[in-house]
DNA sequence: TCTCAAATTGCGTGCTGCGCACCATGTGCG
DNA sequence: CGCACATGGTGCGCAGCACGCAATTTGAGA
């Protein structure tokens, strides 16, 4: 996880792979709304700096490009559940962690408006979004005890807590000065979440088969 | 809403759209797994009796074209809630119309596992359930009364709801045998529905913002 | 019957995704 | 220290796709 203890060369992979990202999502929003259409791929491979082969390599999509940030930030979700002491009830520990992640930099908004609200983004947007799904799942398992081949409810659990966000993202970007994104993000999750701590219980249940 | 109350011409429009979509499946599903990258946009069209470029003029994209009936099943989540009985609790109300709306017949399984299973369709298949979310969260609002713009609580159930029934999909592809796919569906949705009715008594506390 | 709007189609175009072969640069071994 | 290998970047080329445009056909309404 820690690029420090990586290879040079996967090091530089990551570095490229961030960069492509990066310009991509740039490059996008220069170009204000509707900007996806005008950005071609040579010029996001130009503007990070590599052929516009070695971008396909990559990513078979700007779309897929665009939303790299969005979806990697997803996929550490299992890890920043996993990371919440194994003591805090599940509802707590979840909340604290889609807190801490999506809000580790605030997210920008120019950049995640680009994501969510462009038409041609939108596959791609629920995809990144969903790609925490797996990993949260699983520690959602991991936590509970509960056998996720047995029982739905780490997989729902899961799939909920990433809809809750994305519905947050969404409404922080319409009414945006409302309040923090954590604020809101708070507020949705906990509309969704009360329901998991009344599952922990049935542990010895669920577990048995 | 009802085929027989509408124009001869929305009529034909609705048969090609089907016929189209109808035939990307199938032809999906024919060349078996991998089938997506074989089969051409002109197979489609011809198998469908129309030119390529009409094919182009109903959707954008194969994935579009193969992932439609899926999306349009979704969109008529909204109905589906709003068909119920307005007495019947928020949680039970929903249970029931998802189970209706998404047995009405017992999907196929080829065409879901072609939908969901294949990762170049991933982003459209998520687009599809997602749809379900809009009306959804507009059927709920108007259920309980709580209004979606100071209140999360529509959308993220809405989101939740339709993230149930994705991965119940799931579930049922995978333990095929294991149980009719209504089971799977009001197991999932147990999970994420019952925090629903709790909110209702709120509406007052929560409108006032 | 006549006119208008909507739908289908053929054609042409620019872009994309990707396979292939070649080259450059880290990596591990003697 | 030097050498062979593996991994990743690049240039080239092709087939397919999405879509704009304009002509033609066909249903809808007066």
């Amino acid at each position: 996880m820690n690029d420090d203890a990586m290879d040079l060369r996967t090091r530089m992979r990551q570095t490229t792979r961030e960069a492509i990202s990066h310009a991509a999502l740039r490059l996008a929003i220069e170009q204000g709304p509707n900007g996806l259409v005008l950005v071609r791929v040579q010029d996001i491979a130009t503007a990070a700096g590599v052929s516009s082969r070695t971008y396909n390599n990559y990513f078979s999509s700007r779309a897929e490009a665009i939303c790299a940030f969005q979806a990697d930030q997803s996929k550490r979700a299992g890890d920043a559940l996993s990371s919440r002491p194994a003591d805090e009830p599940l509802d707590e520990a979840l909340i604290a962690a889609m807190v801490e992640l999506y809000t580790d930099p605030e997210p920008d908004r120019a950049g995640l408006r680009m994501i969510m609200s462009t038409p041609e983004l939108e596959g791609e947007a629920l995809k990144a979004f969903s790609m925490a799904e797996g990993p949260l799942a699983e520690a959602i398992a991991a936590r509970t005890g509960i056998d996720p081949g047995y029982d739905l409810f780490p997989a729902v659990t899961a799939a909920a807590v990433a809809g809750a966000v994305r519905v947050a993202g969404r409404h922080w970007l319409e009414a945006g000065d409302s309040g923090s994104f954590a604020a809101i993000l708070r507020s949705a999750l906990s509309c969704v979440v009360p329901a998991a701590p009344l599952q922990a219980p049935k542990i010895s249940d669920r577990a048995a088969n």
